[in-house]
RNA sequence: GCGGCUGUAGUUCAGAGGCAGAACGCCUGACUGUGGCUCAGGAUGUCGUGGGUUCGAUCCCCACCAGCCGCCCCA
């Protein structure tokens, strides 16, 4: 019988990298309180419409990158429902805002999540079909302030210190406004025309964006291209003039904050309900995945999710990434993840004092401390070899430690061995640890 | 979805159309209640999966699966 495997795209995280997951986890946590986020969780499956009329129905993701099923009804009262995995997180985030009217509270709502997120690509590194996103959305009525270029430098100022204290070396912030999505239109055609008479000079790629997504033609990556793509309309000009002045709040606040950035004009962004400012958050290192995050405004989203106006601004990042930036940048500096060793190694010699030792254990445990439980029909030599791999200290239980409540305690580090009375044994641990 | 590279022990990797290899790790002993160092021994395995060519395929050919790189796209 062939043997099930982890399907194509998706991986099991393990001990001990899990231990880096969490940390990061824990300081986005950490971090977003500090800021007043609080925490969101939506389902991991969503009606398709949502996708389809928040991402946008001609972007890759939902045309091609969703996991759809049909969800069949199971009785008459029940309706069929095409459902999909989320693809991201910002439309689940915006549905429940809109459902649970946290508008009406009048209050600026800071949400964040962390979870998984799902779309069929071809797998890469830094590219998987189940992979994970730690994002943010502060969304709320004009009137909580949602609108202002403030929320906007608040965010990446939050962006840049959660790097900062992740221990990522080395990021960039490219920065840019799309405008209104009248002024993003605007552009998309003004673009269009100017296109047709650049791109026949242009690589195969670009002729074929000119026609089906003018704007991806700014990503264009062939050296031959760039100075064609210099030479084009620049978004910028094309924004009204509420657009520029709230950019224009943005970049000074930041300026202000002291939070380093640099202007790319040609910064776009795939999701179709971005607006105004978007960022990208880059390092590199990731190979052609360099982006570890990615955000903007999205002031129109509510509205066409059937929702009351709404203005938001969020942001998306790749937990998948961080990590694979974390891994890398300890490699370099040759510091091998600290591995906490446990407190404490108990040996009992002889099956018979196992049971003996699994309470010694619990009370342990239960005073705190990590401790590992050896068996007892383990040869003493054995004992030690396994303490040493994982704890500080060996705790030997024997017939004479049963016997004289007086325990033989051995330090690795330090090579030393005491005798420590039973109830004295936790103190002694506490006390040497801190030494 | 397209193009390229790769897939051999738990891990990192050699290998050659004819008995399946190394290092590290693992197990046993030297050492019966003292680890690390050393020494002596031992086990690693559907050679990614399925077909084909061949007297014989882990090696050559085809397909599939998976990973990686680039494209595409994005976090």
């Amino acid at each position: 019988m062939a043997t099930l495997k982890a399907v194509r795209g998706t991986r099991d995280l393990l001990p001990p990298e899990t231990e880096l997951w969490n940390r990061i986890e824990a300081t986005a946590r950490r971090v977003f309180a500090r800021y007043n986020f609080g925490e969101i969780r939506t389902p991991i499956f969503e009606d398709t419409a949502l996708f389809a009329r928040s991402v946008g129905e001609e972007t890759d993701i939902v045309s091609k990158e969703m996991y759809t099923w049909e969800d069949r009804a199971r009785a008459q009262s029940e309706k069929a429902q095409s459902l999909t995995l989320r693809p991201e997180n910002t439309a689940g985030v915006v549905r429940a805002y809109i459902e649970h009217k946290l508008g009406e509270s009048g209050q600026l709502q800071k949400l964040y999540y962390i979870g998984p997120q799902f779309r069929r690509e071809r797998p890469q590194k830094g590219r998987y079909r189940q992979f994970w996103q730690i994002g943010a959305e502060a969304i709320g009525p004009p009137s909580s302030g949602s609108e202002s270029p403030l929320r906007d430098a608040e965010v990446l100022e939050m962006l840049a210190t959660l790097l900062d204290e992740l221990g990522i070396k080395g990021w960039t912030l490219e920065l840019n406004s799309v405008g209104s999505s009248a002024d993003r239109a605007r552009y998309n055609e003004v673009l269009r025309t100017a296109l047709v008479s650049v791109a026949p000079k242009m690589c195969v790629d670009c002729q074929r964006r000119a026609v089906t997504n003018p704007l991806r033609v700014l990503d264009c990556k062939v050296p031959e291209d760039q100075p064609l793509i210099e030479s084009l309309p620049k978004i910028g000009d094309s924004l009204g003039a509420e657009a520029k002045e709230h950019f224009a709040a943005v970049v000074a606040a930041l300026d202000s904050a002291g939070v380093p950035y640099i202007l790319n004009h040609r910064l776009v962004r795939g999701l179709d309900y971005y607006t105004r400012t978007t960022f990208e958050f880059t390092h590199g290192g990731l190979g052609a995945q360099n982006a570890l995050l990615g955000g903007g405004r999205y002031d129109g989203l509510s509205e066409a999710l059937g929702g009351p106006r709404a203005p938001g601004i969020g942001f998306a990042m790749g937990l998948d990434r961080l990590v694979l930036t974390l891994q890398a940048g300890d490699l370099n500096q040759e510091s091998a993840p600290p591995q906490v060793a446990l407190d404490a190694y108990i040996a009992p010699l002889g099956e018979n004092l196992n049971a003996a030792a699994l309470t010694l254990a619990r009370e342990l445990r239960r005073a705190g401390f990590n401790v590992e439980l050896g068996d007892g029909s383990f040869r003493l030599k054995k004992s030690f070899e396994a303490a040493d791999k994982i704890a500080r200290r060996i705790v030997i239980l024997g017939e004479d430690e049963l016997q004289s409540g007086i325990l033989t305690v051995k330090d690795f580090t330090r090579g030393t061995q005491t005798k420590v009375p039973r109830a004295e044994l936790a103190a002694f641990l506490a006390t040497a640890a801190g030494e």
